[in-house]
DNA sequence: TTCATGCCTGACACGATGTCAGATAGTATA
DNA sequence: TATACTATCTGACATCGTGTCAGGCATGAA
């Protein structure tokens, strides 16, 4: 069982020039990433993960105190990379359709590409409380920004005025679980759909129904 | 230890006239229930449900296959209650807006009731196949549904035509796991701001904003 | 009271986890 | 190159939760 074309990679040179515990823990990691890509967590047990190493099971905590700590630390490895697609529409100035529409779309690519790392990563969380508040606080970031940026633009007129933490804790779930749905497990979906079904909630929800089509040409000022 | 007030029991009255299986299976089913109400899933073993029920523990597996087989039951249990409370919106007639209120208050509603419930079944989902296939059962009847309720409304130009599925599949998320979120574990939040948001979310997405203030007058006909 | 049914129990084997003392490989020094 | 030191790695162990089994015992019928 050959790895062709790893999902993830933690060095692009396989082992370049690493110490021992670089390239055992970096072994550890790959073995994880391969193992998720294609089975489901809850198959993942420390025997399984460090046979694909070389390495006997009990140098694996050396390394990580148990199972979901590793899991903690692929989300950290994530969360950026996720956190960072949303930023045009979080932080960025101009049409705010145009801009939540490029957020979301970023967020349909990396959770298309990401997808069976997160539905793992969630798995992992409903089984240890460290992870699931872990979880809990990546999933807060994003309602805290989207309850920035809804005020902003509530106060620009741009949004009705309304209770903004749940409708926006609210629209933070339908991403995170809609793209779990759609691409936690595969075969995986076709991201075209998932990608215009939220941002027809989305915009409808937050600019008006007007905005929600595809073609509705947007006030672009940039 | 006493129980107070049970969140869910088995048998009104304690032990009526139930034969003795009748009575430890339904002892286990209470004991399950408090043990979720108070705890999460993660922490019941066999071991400390049965402690609490005065039978010994490889007893419970007479009744049940393992853990998650309980889940699945009380997943039963839950099913129809919960899918009752959408009806109004799912297969009523009148003023759509009104009815999909009437349908996410009795959804806050339940979902409050029933939230560490719920939370205790997604969290075993995560760990076993059969239950997970049964959740996601659960929720695809509300996908169907809202297909079916969706498409109707298309096609008497109530609501904007758009690939239905999707959307449908993304908002029944919204609707799960903002429960779970808000419901899932205690202290719970309060149920009207979750629900007022819910209501915003869907009546945007579907029926426009104008209906979606919470005193705008709908064109009420019944 | 006696008998038969089948629920219940304690003991067992198994699998996964996390720890530990000792073996060993890698690295710095002479 | 040889030596010694450091820290990784290993196999074995104790523990915990699971699911099964043969035998004991309560229950209800005759």
């Amino acid at each position: 069982m050959k790895r062709s074309r790893a999902p993830l990679q933690v060095s692009p040179q396989p082992a370049l020039k690493l110490g021992r515990p670089e390239r055992t823990r970096a072994a550890i990691l790959n073995a994880a990433f391969d193992f998720i890509w294609a089975q489901p967590f809850r198959d993942m047990t420390v025997g399984s993960l460090m046979a694909a190493t070389g390495v006997s099971r009990s140098a694996f905590y050396q390394y990580f105190d148990d199972r979901h700590e590793l899991m903690e630390t692929l989300l950290e490895m994530l969360q950026d990379e996720i956190f960072d697609v949303a930023q045009p529409w979080i932080a960025g100035v101009g049409d705010p359709v145009a801009l939540l529409r490029e957020s979301l779309e970023g967020l349909a690519r990396v959770g298309y590409r990401r997808g069976p790392f997160l539905r793992a990563i969630t798995d992992a969380a409903a089984t240890e409380e460290r992870l699931e508040t872990a979880w809990k606080n990546f999933l807060g970031r994003f309602d805290d920004a989207a309850c920035t940026r809804i005020e902003a633009d509530q106060a620009q007129g741009l949004i009705p005025a309304f209770d903004v933490r749940p409708v926006a804790v609210a629209l933070t779930r339908l991403d995170a679980y809609s793209l779990l749905e759609a691409f936690g497990q595969r075969p995986r979906s076709r991201p075209e759909p998932v990608q215009e079904a939220l941002a027809r909630v989305w915009i409808s929800t937050l600019y008006g129904a007007k905005w929600a089509e595809r073609d509705s040409s947007p006030l672009v000022r940039r």
